[in-house]
DNA sequence: TTCATTATGTACTAGTAAGTACAGAACGCA
DNA sequence: TGCGTTCTGTACTTACTAGTACATAATGAA
């Protein structure tokens, strides 16, 4: 019926994430991305709509797939405890610069003044909301490992702060023995 | 013995900070910069060099306040427990959403991918490491208050990590009993 | 083969921001 | 008062970037 799309727009998301993370929403041109994907911007204008359009879609897709990643590892069938030192434990080359110092994409782009506040905003609440829900369900649901007077919902949002923490320090590209040995400490609450 | 400067170098650092505060680097012009403060772009170049260099003012005086309050809070006369928590504690308006949603100048730097690297990371880098010696120095010096085993290095850089993730996750606007609920628990890894 | 439709690539517009040239103003000193 | 020096404000240049107009290419259907 009519000429086909030449790219796969999922590949160009993926390289997008890529150069987005590198350099944060703000620095990235579109021309950086038209070079890196092969793809001319009307091209780009078309399938995504505007750079902020393109970078919520780029952001939604990253929130995806650590939030799938994040429902896999949790629902292992060992103690919470045990699931969620994993779950951390999955960061450390995040963290630790072993991976590059880019830390998460999601933080970075929360810490950035300048993005389009209102649709941005209700994305990484909406991703940092599920994201605590999966903690607290596991720590509900395992809540008899743990000693009295525990609460699971303070413990959930004390793991997300960590979380927060170690990957907003990760652009100073730490040892990850000392990530290791963090993780280790605050896994010791759950004791 | 030549015309006199019209305006406080302080002052003017002072009103920088707050604008990029707000808007992040990238996203601040220096024009914003000279409307607010009412001093010419020329004046500026002048008197601070490029945004870079003016950046990099702003973030130095900025992590000189934040470690003189960190050693006045530290240094008091009570438990170190209580010192550090009162240290944390009074991040809380910005954590909070109390006083904007802004959170750390510096964090909100280390995740822009887009700055200066090199001598912005120095500058990041040294602020965090002093941070974290008084904390660990303030750790060392009442580890006898502490149960066996415990070790203030790593409670150090751990409370390090809590104080970045709240700030990181400042720019949510959490309800402040949430984030003392955090405080209390970490703080009940030093008890 | 021809047409309608949708994608592509080139080349453009418009706007903005960093950095500066230059003329003139404000001072201390002689 | 006149002079050298340093600061100030206007107006500019240069460069880059978001977004788009338009001609053309590639498809399926008739």
């Amino acid at each position: 019926m009519a000429r086909p799309r030449s790219f796969d727009p999922d590949d160009v998301l993926e390289i997008a994430r890529q150069v987005f993370w590198q350099k944060g929403f703000q620095a990235t041109s579109l021309d950086e991305i038209t070079a890196a994907s092969g793809v001319a911007k009307p091209s780009l204008y078309a399938a995504f709509g505007d750079k902020n359009a393109l970078f919520l879609k780029v952001l939604d897709r990253y929130h995806d797939g650590i939030l799938g990643w994040a429902e896999r590892t949790l629902a292992q069938p060992v103690p919470a405890c045990e699931a969620i030192r994993q779950w951390l434990t999955g960061f450390i080359p995040y963290c630790s610069g072993e991976k590059g110092q880019r830390g998460c994409l999601s933080i970075n782009s929360a810490t950035d003044g300048s993005l389009d506040q209102a649709e941005l905003r209700k994305s990484i609440e909406r991703y940092n909301r599920r994201l605590e829900e999966l903690l607290r369900a596991r720590l509900r649901a395992d809540r008899a490992e743990f000693r009295k007077g525990f609460d699971p919902d303070v413990t959930a949002h004390t793991i997300m702060v960590v979380h927060a923490g170690l990957l907003a320090l990760a652009h100073q590209r730490p040892d990850s023995k000392r990530v290791k040995a963090v993780i280790d400490q605050v896994m010791s609450l759950l004791a």
